[in-house]
DNA sequence: ACTACACCTTGACCAAAATCAATTATCACA
DNA sequence: TGTGATAATTGATTTTGGTCAAGGTGTAGT
């Protein structure tokens, strides 16, 4: 499974990804000499929760889903990540420990770098540690703004403000969405069972008018989700803040 | 309101917060000699979300609520925080804008820094960076922890588990709990309506035979407490990773 | 093309929490 | 010490979402 990776393409590739924008040359040299490149098949488990990493991974395609589980199954998604994000970073400040379980959702081609270079740069790097400062933030941020609409919006509402994230909120006239995944892990990712999640979204199209067909959704423009689902929310649309790009 | 306040008091008093720890002296001194301490009472509103702010604020006593509204007047709780807490810190990533409100719900006394130093000297002081990084990393596990509570725990679940991240989780035989603030903004900051509150505090009763006086709560050993609330929980008791004490 | 399996939907029912409404309790302050 | 105002509780009811069960759809892999 394991890819023959040219460190230089890594590098580049490195380069492109919001934590390393503008780092010292000599880090991302060394970081990127240990880099390995993957490609994980649907279903594979990258860390458990509570398990010590040595590798934080970098998503170059495809989907990880982050979680947690109870000992009796429930399982709650933290997140779901796709390209240029990065996951496991956080254990550097907890002993090596993380604090998710990642699975590949879609095949995915991840790289994976050392714990402990991140660990030692990130003291001598300041532009690293305030890129990670950033995305932290940013990421901060959009879990209160989860937490919120967990809070305030219903089914429908929460499925509609999703699909809105999911596109140019800018544009104008007809529109058509994919779901990025399987509407499962869509209703996950919302905090709701498989089955109400199929009815909310039936009645999303209901109120809304928008046309739904197996994962494509179509609609003659945004206004009427954004007038259903944006109603409860505190935030203005376009509300582009809270795409995943950190 | 504003109260006489001795910059090197308070330059003493900020080394006890933890994104200040080890800072350099220099930036000690400089942020402190533009200090205001402040006496404020409940009910001050400190700033609105999306307001552009110039100073950011330290909790010195008291609790102050952060939260959203809708326009329709929805409001979702974000956080509640106490002594040692930073607030506002974080709108020097975004052009100085809070993503937040804060209120201030018991009597507080809190300290206001300018916000262009920080903006400025964490650019310099990379311990500073690194302290703000892992606090940070903290709170976002913090809420990774509260969207998890949200989605897999129910109200008097929620409840206890709040309870038991109010004291001290290795003690051992009869506890007494104070609840911190009221009841209705327990409610709030655990996203349920007060009444359901009402109604699921009385079931964790039923549940666990603890005893409720006003807002003062007694019972023989948290035993039934940890088995009636962390069975829907991932983490393990004793969880005090999850303490606000950033 | 067939099969196995996972995904999705639908219906019936149930449980949890929100809402509406009415008291009662508590507390700051005159 | 009374008196409003706010907080808290309780009851009745509705709404929302979860659970259980069955059937349909689509698709990867042989």
């Amino acid at each position: 499974m394991t890819h023959k990776s040219n460190p230089s393409e890594i590098k580049t590739y490195l380069k492109t990804i919001s934590i390393f924008k503008d780092c010292s040359d000599s880090f991302l040299a060394k970081i990127s000499a240990n880099a390995q490149c993957q490609i994980h098949k649907k279903g594979k488990i990258l860390f458990v929760h509570d398990d010590t990493i040595e590798r934080f991974y970098i998503i170059k395609s495809g989907w990880v889903k982050l979680f947690r589980e109870t000992l009796d199954g429930a399982q709650a998604v933290v997140d779901i990540l796709d390209n240029h994000h990065v996951l496991g970073e956080i254990a550097i400040f907890e002993n090596n420990i993380v604090p998710y379980s990642a699975e590949v959702v879609s095949n995915a081609e991840i790289i994976s770098l050392p714990l402990a270079n991140l660990k030692k740069e990130i003291k001598n790097d300041n532009q690293l540690a305030l890129n990670m400062l950033k995305s932290m933030a940013h990421d901060r941020r959009r879990k209160d703004k989860e937490i919120e609409h967990r809070t305030i919006q219903n089914a429908p509402q929460r499925i509609g403000c999703f699909l809105l994230r999911l596109i140019d909120q800018n544009q104008k006239g007809p529109v058509t969405i994919h779901l990025p995944y399987d509407k499962t892990l869509v209703a996950a990712r919302l905090g709701m069972q498989p089955e109400t999640f199929s009815r909310a979204l039936s009645k999303l199209r209901d109120e809304t008018g928008i046309r739904i067909n197996g994962a494509t959704i179509e609609m003659e423009s945004l206004d009427q989700i954004v007038r259903y689902s944006c109603a409860a929310c505190s935030s203005n649309f376009p509300c582009q803040d809270l795409k995943t790009t950190s």
